[in-house]
DNA sequence: TAAAAAAAGGGGATATTTCCTCATAAAACA
DNA sequence: TGTTTTATGAGGAAATATCCCCTTTTTTTA
């Protein structure tokens, strides 16, 4: 089994790759990259995995955009994503680009291996019940989680509403009026039963929709 | 060099032990953990470390309340932090539990050895300048830190300030009038340098001053 | 193409936040 | 003891946030 891991933290490839070097099934890490832009330059230069192991968070270039990118370039490499959050929009968005499954970093040996098992397979991972059950969610109820999603202008109201701009500058920012990005936080506190902007903000953090 | 390991992620603590394995210095892991009682709970059974690497943000029992029980129950045992966030005011209450210092996760092999070599002479370690730097200025200039420092309401106001409770419904949870909180926000507002409550919020997560 | 839906914008009301100044009681201190 | 500092609280005002109801424009879709 080809593999390849992108994660920013040095130790946690280390300790991934000590459980890999244990399994039974005999697997080769080609190479190992601290974000998505030197992964996209290795697997560019041809060193394509069969199964690329993604941390969702990182600095340069996180596991959305590397997704999203690997998506259109090399739709044959499967993307198993690292990830210690809960991030529900978050997943959703790298279900849409295609990733194989989420494993936590909190996983136990035989379950990663299990997972990379299945996932060379061409099947799907998840290695936590709540992910698994959301999968089931948005499988069986498209509509209730389309409307979950954010639109690009609500993704960006949010962000902004992540700082001590007040909503007057933020809507500045955006080159809309007061008035219509009222629209956006009513939108949002409905979407995530928030009551105050603070609420917003928290959720956005725990969720992982916004970084700090 | 008798070490111990203290960390909720298990690819973590593999990771490390790795590392330590590949020491010169011929070292010992005696026992890993996963939060601090489970922690003192080998210690107490006589399973003494010389240094004990201690995650900061654990379930169950976190660094800060392991390392201020270690501080009274064996002070002879050297703690080196493991933190991820560059959480200042967390840092000044673990060096007052006497930590021998902090490494950063992204800590390079090198480091880590050379950091617990200092460490088990009797010396503090401190990986990343900025962390060196914040204690120098808290060496050389205690009363400015002492005011940084939060009472015990303010601590309080700040986690509640973290949820969507009004400033109302905070003050009747603390069994104060609102005009008594506002100086507590007044006081926040200007150590913090910030300019409104999700301000405070964004300042107090991201320096881990309050969980999510 | 016509109807429906979504996006943008507005008026205006109320609640909350933020910022002043000031007063009083308790605690610390010299 | 008397003085100073700290914690408590108040009045009031301005800015911001929140929530109604409404219209116009653009985009989608049937």
């Amino acid at each position: 089994m080809k593999l390849a891991l992108c994660d920013d933290h040095q130790l946690f490839r280390k300790g991934l790759r000590q459980l890999i070097e244990d399994f039974t099934t005999p697997s080769e890490i080609l190479w190992e990259a601290e974000n998505g832009r030197d992964a996209l330059y290795y697997i560019r230069k041809g060193m394509v995995p069969e199964i690329l192991l993604l941390d969702a968070q990182m600095p340069i270039m996180d596991g959305e955009q590397t997704a999203n990118i690997l998506k259109s370039e090399f739709p044959e490499i499967k993307v198993l994503v690292l990830s210690m959050l809960d991030e529900e929009a978050r997943i959703l968005y790298l279900l849409r680009q295609g990733v194989r499954g989420f494993i936590s970093k909190d996983i136990r040996p035989q379950e990663l291996e299990e997972g990379l098992l299945i996932v060379e397979k061409g099947g799907y991972y998840f290695s936590d019940a709540a992910t698994a059950h959301m999968l089931e969610t948005i499988q069986s109820n498209k509509n209730v989680n389309e409307k979950e999603m954010l639109s690009d202008k609500e993704t960006q109201f949010l962000v902004l509403s992540c700082s001590e701009l007040t909503y007057k500058e933020i809507a500045e920012q955006m080159q809309l009026s007061f008035k219509t990005i009222d629209h956006y936080r009513i939108a949002l506190f409905g979407k995530f039963k928030v009551k105050s902007r603070v609420g917003l903000v928290i959720y956005a953090l725990k969720h992982g929709l916004v970084h700090l």
